[in-house]
RNA sequence: GGGAGCAUAGCUCAGCUGGGAGAGCACUUGCCUUACAAGCAAGGGGUCACAGGUUCGAGCCCUGUUGUUCCCACCA
């Protein structure tokens, strides 16, 4: 049901909100205000000289599956800011896009492949690939409609894919200038290679995980007979690639055997007993067998001694031709088959349970395989420089500053970085080999010939680029780089915010920084806005293996988008992890409803006639409630600028319900029921405030605030495009705001009395107000009546009611003749305890005044106040002990 | 081994330049007071992990301790 906008002058439809819905219905509204957006095409930057640029890509899903609440956050925050900042006036720019995440999509499709009995090698590189694109056209495009249920303001039209053509270009061109500045170099290292995906992947993209496995100790004997050198291995199975066994050069149990040759058991060929300081000479027996070919440390050994490198696996990790009797076997076949040849030939020593981290793939999760393979290769410490102190020099910030630590550790600590994927869906790697010569020719565009001897029988590389190549360039590749006069390269970058999880820092964050400033000169970005994660109700992780993901699409479902943005934002601070639970989606949920009764309660009072303009004459409530609302304005402001979100959320929630809502609608009442000019004004301030705070909580619930804001008096389209609020000195009334502290006071004092006594609602006292505030209270005397259950009022300086209920506040004294409800010995009782209550605090506030160190170093606002404090509680305990002592 | 976060009401958490201890949920009591029971009013409930220190004043700053979570590195 939606709230019928009310049809001025001349028109003729005019129905009667009170007639609508109790509740708020999201379905009904959030897919149609989408629309409304889409057609005004409120979303799309179109550069104009006149404002200032505010630009944020956006994190590109992956597009292997669908949004999870992970996203959800990442979105949400990003549309919050984005919308806030539009409607501050600036050329605001949202790019969306998704990535084509290379080997996460790869393995999808080779899993959905097998399932039809088909592998990668039976339907080639051209057929796959189509297959791939044609996902992407599938998944992808789930995506941005779940991007568009959130209520995403993304500009549509600059969409982009990381595979695009631009990106392509953008990626050749990065490419090339890295070649040609020798920063991207060919060699034969050891990485990291994942036997089930069959590709080399980062150390960034393994995870280590410890496992419980075994010691296995050896004896390698000496070739010349003079006993064995015991070792372990965690391995046994990689003995087959021994090159040699290490010591510790200061180790004097072996220095004497260092260049004395071994038998490798099993095998049976000789190698040298080198000296290393990698040994640990505390660790173990101080030997280590080495195997450069499978494991990094034992290739940098390998490298310092000349070590023959001998691979013993194959691409899927299993032993190779070179060793008939284990060839075919996998890895831990072959370990328990050569165990086992190892006891047999006398040794194994013993074995020991060991645990210890294994690395694995960061997408599927198998132990990964250190190997030696020829790759491409980033040298990363020239462009991790000039990252690292543009970070230190402020050009670029975190949110919070702590993240700062993650960002400079690992460019401090980097390795160059293998960008090379034996994978087919990717940018494939611009150069290409000469068959002739041998020469690789590197080239933007395919070359016709080779850069060396002209040969035209070339061979493009059939590797592809790690995924995260082309992220790294998204924040300029999307907006027409490597054409640097591009309009929006020209106008939208540096962009201004770029908002993600902490756990994408070293993939992404971290390669944008120097990608950016190596390729076009700036930081890519101003400020990094940093995320938690978000958990399940008991804390952990989100995960598929856990089943415990919820997936936002069927929360937004049942409880709306609005709500779910409104979660997400409310009390979640920046690179905190926050719990997930139903509850808080339910409390949003209803929050967005009670905003929606306070809109039909404000139509219902409307004819049609009003404008959205304040009346010349307010009352005190409505420049106490200007008041409050004109200083939210500020702070809201001030808290979106520094990235407050949750604080923002908060704010404005608190103002609408607690203010505005159970005070200013309840005392606007009064006057609507008088009607006339009363009516007319609080009609006015209704809709000022209203109006106002709905353009304060659009950023947070877009969907539901333009559904209201379009039924109240207003100008313009649509309030994502409205003016957003400014402070305004003529708005600011703190007498008004104390007067009606004061009141507000009373009356809740008169509901507490009247509660504790259980006196009906319906049944109404006389209330006496004795305070040296006349003035004030004479305001009152309806809201006392509204509010506190009185018949009538009477106020003065000096009343005396005997045989009455007393209620003493900081400002009044309040009598309530309810003479058969009384129970004197209680209100004696009360009255004690109410005193002896003000008198301690009285005593501590007097403890502090009469410190001469505080009254003197404290600032003069803050012992002011104390004096304020202290004041007012001696007029309240002169008033208590008057009501004692008339209480006899 | 290095680094970081967290520890505040029964639960989940805000509290960002040091001066009031807070919210939502849960709980108790009373209300269908004609915008809203997805609501209204009132209420109970906290040694702000512990120990020191700085300060007139500490949940907040400093040091240490304990518990917990995470990141990085890693000894074969």
């Amino acid at each position: 049901m939606r709230l019928c906008k009310i049809l001025f002058a001349g028109e003729m439809e005019y129905v009667m909100a009170k007639e609508l819905a109790k509740q708020y219905d999201p379905k009904e509204v959030e897919d149609r205000t989408y629309k409304f957006w889409l057609d005004g095409n409120y979303f799309h930057a179109v550069p104009d000289p006149e404002k200032k640029p505010y630009t944020i890509v956006i994190p590109p899903p992956n597009i292997t599956g669908q949004l999870h609440m992970g996203h959800a956050l990442d979105n949400t925050l990003q549309d919050i800011l984005i919308r806030f900042r539009r409607m501050q006036g600036y050329d605001t720019l949202w790019l969306p896009g998704t990535d084509h995440a290379s080997i996460a999509t790869e393995a999808k499709i080779v899993e959905a492949m097998a399932k039809e009995g088909v592998t990668k090698d039976d339907i080639g590189r051209e057929a796959f690939l189509e297959r791939a694109w044609a996902w992407k056209e599938k998944f992808g495009g789930r995506i941005i409609e779940q991007l568009k249920k959130m209520g995403s303001s993304c500009d549509w039209e600059r969409e982009r894919f990381t595979l695009d053509e631009g990106c392509n270009k953008a990626v050749n061109e990065v490419f090339c200038r890295l070649y040609e500045k020798g920063l991207i170099y060919r060699g034969e290292r050891i990485i990291n290679w994942c036997p089930n995906c069959l590709t080399s992947i980062s150390d960034a993209e393994v995870e280590y995980e410890d496992q419980a496995g075994h010691f296995w100790h050896l004896r390698y004997p000496f070739k010349d007979g003079s006993g064995y050198l015991e070792l372990a291995t965690t391995r046994p199975e990689t003995l087959l690639g021994d090159t040699a066994v290490a010591v510790n050069p200061n180790d004097e149990r072996y220095k004497d055997i260092i260049g004395k040759t071994l038998i490798l058991p099993i095998v049976h060929r000789e190698i040298p007993v080198v000296a290393d300081d990698y040994v640990e000479i505390d660790f173990g027996t101080g030997v280590v067998k080495i195997t450069p070919a499978h494991d990094p440390n034992d290739f940098e050994v390998g490298l310092r001694h000349n070590l023959p490198v001998i691979n013993v696996l194959t691409d899927d990790a299993k032993i190779t031709e070179a060793y008939p009797k284990y060839a075919g076997m996998d890895r831990y076949e072959a370990r328990k088959a050569i165990v086992k040849d190892l006891e047999a030939e006398g040794a194994l020593v013993k074995i020991e349970d060991y645990s210890h981290n294994v690395g694995t793939c960061y997408r599927c999760s198998t132990t990964v395989e250190p190997r030696v393979s020829k790759q491409w290769f980033v040298k990363m410490k020239p462009l991790a420089g000039p990252a690292i102190d543009a970070v230190k020099n402020d050009e670029t910030t975190f949110v919070p500053k702590r993240f700062e630590k993650v960002y400079f550790h690992w460019l401090e600590n980097i390795r160059d970085w293998c960008i090379s994927r034996q994978l087919w869906w990717g940018h494939r790697i611009p150069a290409w080999y000469c068959a002739d010569c041998g020469e690789i020719t590197v080239a933007r565009t395919a070359p016709d010939k080779c850069c060396k001897c002209g040969s035209t029988n070339l061979e493009q590389d059939p590797d592809t680029l790690d995924t995260w190549f082309s992220s790294a360039l998204w924040p300029f590749s999307t907006l027409g780089w490597p054409d640097v006069e591009a309009e929006d390269f020209k106008r939208y970058y540096p962009t201004s915010t770029l908002v993600t999880g902490y756990d994408i820092i070293p993939f992404w964050v971290m390669r944008m920084m120097f990608s950016g400033i190596e390729q076009t000169g700036e930081v890519p970005f101003d400020t990094v806005l940093i995320h938690g994660l978000v958990r399940d109700e008991q804390g952990r992780k989100m995960s598929k293996s856990l089943g415990n993901g919820i997936d936002p699409l069927e929360v937004i479902d049942q409880y709306g988008a609005d709500a779910l943005r409104f979660t997400l934002a409310n009390g979640n601070s920046p690179g905190n992890d926050m719990r997930y639970s139903d509850k808080k989606v339910e409390a949003s949920r209803n929050f967005a409803n009670k905003l929606w009764n306070a809109a039909r309660f404000i139509l219902m009072n409307l004819d049609g006639t009003e404008q959205a303009v304040l009346p010349e004459a307010l009352s005190l409530e409505d420049k106490w409630v200007l008041s409050i609302y004109n200083d939210l304005v500020k702070e809201v402001t001030d808290n979106l600028e520094k990235f407050e979100l949750g604080i923002a959320a908060q704010k404005v929630y608190d103002f609408i319900w607690d203010v505005f809502c159970d005070w200013y609608i309840e005392l606007a009442k009064i006057r609507l029921q008088k009607g006339g000019e009363a009516a007319q004004g609080a009609k006015q301030v209704l809709i000022y405030v209203m109006s106002n705070v709905l353009k304060l909580l659009h950023p947070f619930m877009p969907f539901v605030t333009e559904e209201i804001w379009q039924t109240l008096p207003h100008s313009g389209e649509s309030i994502m495009v409205s003016a957003w609020p400014v402070y305004d000195d003529a708005l600011s009334f703190s007498d008004e705001e104390t007067q009606m502290e004061m009141i507000m006071q009373a009356v809740r004092a008169v509901r507490n009395r009247r509660a504790e006594m259980n006196v009906p609602h319906s049944k109404r006292a006389k209330i006496y107000i004795s305070t040296p505030y006349t003035a004030t209270f004479e305001l009152s005397g309806e809201i006392m009546q509204k509010l506190a259950g009185a018949s009538e009022v009477e106020v003065g300086t000096d009343i005396e009611v005997d045989g009455a209920v007393c209620i003493v506040t900081d400002a009044a004294k309040l009598y309530i003749p309810m003479g058969d409800l009384v129970d004197f010995e209680a209100e004696r009782a009360r009255l004690n305890k109410e005193l002896a209550n003000a008198q301690k605090q009285l005593d501590g506030v007097n403890a502090k005044l009469s410190n001469e160190n505080f009254t003197s170093k404290a600032p003069a606002a803050v012992v002011e106040a104390q004096r304020e404090v202290a004041r007012k509680l001696n007029e309240k305990i002169a008033m208590l002990n008057d009501s004692l002592a008339k209480l006899g």
